[in-house]
DNA sequence: CTCAGTTTGTTCTAATTAGAACAAAATAGT
DNA sequence: ACTATTTTGTTCTAATTAGAACAAACTGAG
């Protein structure tokens, strides 16, 4: 095992950092009276016509069992709706009602400005360097697991 | 708003990285019968005497609200126990009992290389990078928070 | 000694986490 | 047409999340 001194200080930089931001995004999304894995379906589906569950499921790392949830208290709001498929009786269709839509126009941009704030002093190079450590790390991670085993295409773009 | 196009995707790596992780760390310490909050108590009481409930929550990330239950849990399996305070009446110390104490050493090294893994392509120069990114990031959040507010000691040393 | 303010840990709350198990529907092979 | 396997979304489970509210104990000022 190499780097046996600092490997721990690392990792749980990476915790407390992810909680920090975590706590700074919720303080905006509270306003609207939501949470944040609600606000994440939410600006995953603005743009769109509607996505089905699993598409949706894949976009916002909300795992399959808890997104029923988080969607079921979006439909209570009036947010969104879910639509059968018309070509599989299997699925359905996830998307905004025009309540949903017209929190999304609205507050969407105001969630980019706010969470933006962060990198006001960040140079592009900056950000790309953080993206590719975390990536490397995420690779790391990922190999560690299964030997070989590929991410989806997701995972690295978007 | 600086880097508008670049930052949401350094977020969103940020969150899989971390849940990556989290994932990665789980499989190991499921086979201890324990969740990742648990073993995080552990090995954060593990070489001491004990440590006050304040502390513990200070340097495990988990909030007091949320704490009394894992500690709770953890007394129940029998490998911690809470012992009064003889100066402070509201207080308590946390310590591990002789069996928390004999997981602690078994367990504890196991999880060190099952993590370092993680780090074997790393040079200590690729670690000191990326804890430097982390710190930045975190600082920035900081100070979005609230100008001026300064962390406490433990949020960047360990 | 008294009192106001602060601290400590518990209880409570609504929501989320991450699967496993399940039923219904789809797919693929024969 | 039949059958086995896979996929989709729901239900269920135990645990955790992040506070707010609370009661008991402590601290500091007068």
């Amino acid at each position: 095992m190499k780097n046996p001194d600092t490997f721990p200080t690392v990792l749980r930089e990476l915790l407390r950092t992810h909680q920090a931001f975590l706590s700074y995004a919720a303080s905006h999304v509270q306003k609207l009276n939501l949470t944040l894995p609600q606000f994440d379906v939410i600006i995953t589906l603005g743009g769109t016509s509607g996505l089905p569950y699993k598409t949706l499921g894949e976009k916002t790392l909300i795992t399959k069992g808890t997104l029923t949830g988080v969607i079921n208290r979006l439909e209570d709001k009036g947010l969104i709706q879910r639509v059968a498929s018309k070509t599989d009786g299997r699925s359905q269709i996830i998307r905004l009602t025009e309540a949903g839509n017209a929190l999304f126009k609205c507050a969407f941009p105001e969630h980019l400005t706010f969470i933006g704030r962060l990198f006001d002093d960040y140079s592009p190079e900056d950000i790309a360097t953080l993206e590719a450590d975390l990536v490397r790390l995420h690779k790391a991670v990922s190999t560690a697991r299964g030997a070989g085993e590929t991410l989806n295409d997701d995972e690295y773009e978007e």
